[in-house]
DNA sequence: CTTAATGTAACAAAGTTTGTTACAAATATC
DNA sequence: GATATTTGTAACAAACTTTGTTACATTAAG
């Protein structure tokens, strides 16, 4: 017996149907500083680190950018030089690593002029206000009881 | 016994995952049910719908088809056609409208292939899941506690 | 038969994120 | 001082997402 099943399946613009926000900045600074954490004391350089992320050193250094506004990081140049914690692991939350990559609410954005004339147009942002950061406060709250050192500590 | 199955999928432009919803797909069905909602009965069509949020009727009717794919909606063509609420707006949570929408993590999306020859590498990928998934986790709570018909009335 | 509406494919435009090239500036070591 | 190495950053390019548009087949009412 012989079956023979032949499943042929085009899907085209799938983008259409599909909500997808791509952003792997969370992810990529929580492992730089994992990476300065589990190595205290070490000039870590970005040519490193980024292989241990698998992407590109530029990028690394850009977010160390990020990281030394906040106070975190410390780069040296030249040499030897790199990168390292400028404070403890305990002192930094989650909720502030995302705070830094953040650039939209959980629940997204809002349509940008809804109808004033139509009684939902009117008031759906002012609601939406209030659903969206009573979401995202949550989020925030559950990320400041975790710090990068417990974090650091899985590993 | 032979069985050859041959599978042949063509996809494009398929994606993964996401950090923050960088869009108004949940802002834009939640504001179509919640027109619905308010006008039990009226079948309304997808130029008005379209008005009042203020984009184009494609949008609408594309968004309507994946309501009426989880039964929360009926459509009518022809003259006189249109969209109606097909449940109490008190049987929908705004999880529900969330799981819709979302594809990606409130964290957003892990790097691809971290380095395996990394102690940080190896891991980080199963320790951002646990994080990630709780996260998300929390956010589905939250809006589980919430209805339709609780954010309609706010109107 | 005409008019009006959905359903959906295909494409276009706009926007965002990630990756790359290039090079100046800084620093350690010889 | 010369050399090698590393950060800092601008400018650009590529890849990917999201939203909007056009077009037209299908359906239904009158």
């Amino acid at each position: 017996m012989i079956l023979i099943v032949i499943i042929f399946v085009t899907i085209k613009n799938i983008t259409t149907f599909v909500i997808n926000m791509n952003n792997t900045r969370f992810a990529t600074i929580i492992h730089i500083l994992t990476l300065l954490a589990k190595n205290p004391g070490e000039w870590m350089n970005s040519d490193w680190i980024a292989g241990s992320i698998n992407t590109n050193p530029v990028i690394v250094r850009k977010e160390l950018g990020v990281l030394q506004e906040q106070g975190w990081v410390t780069s040296r140049k030249g040499k030897d030089g790199g990168f390292i914690l400028n404070i403890s692991s305990d002192e930094i939350t989650l909720a502030e690593l995302y705070k830094v990559v953040k650039n939209s609410d959980v629940l997204g954005k809002k349509n940008l002029n809804p109808n004033p004339q139509c009684p939902i147009g009117k008031d759906i942002n002012k609601n939406l206000e209030t659903l969206f950061t009573e979401t995202d406060d949550l989020v925030f709250a559950s990320l400041q009881r975790k710090t990068l050192k417990s974090f650091m500590e899985q590993f």
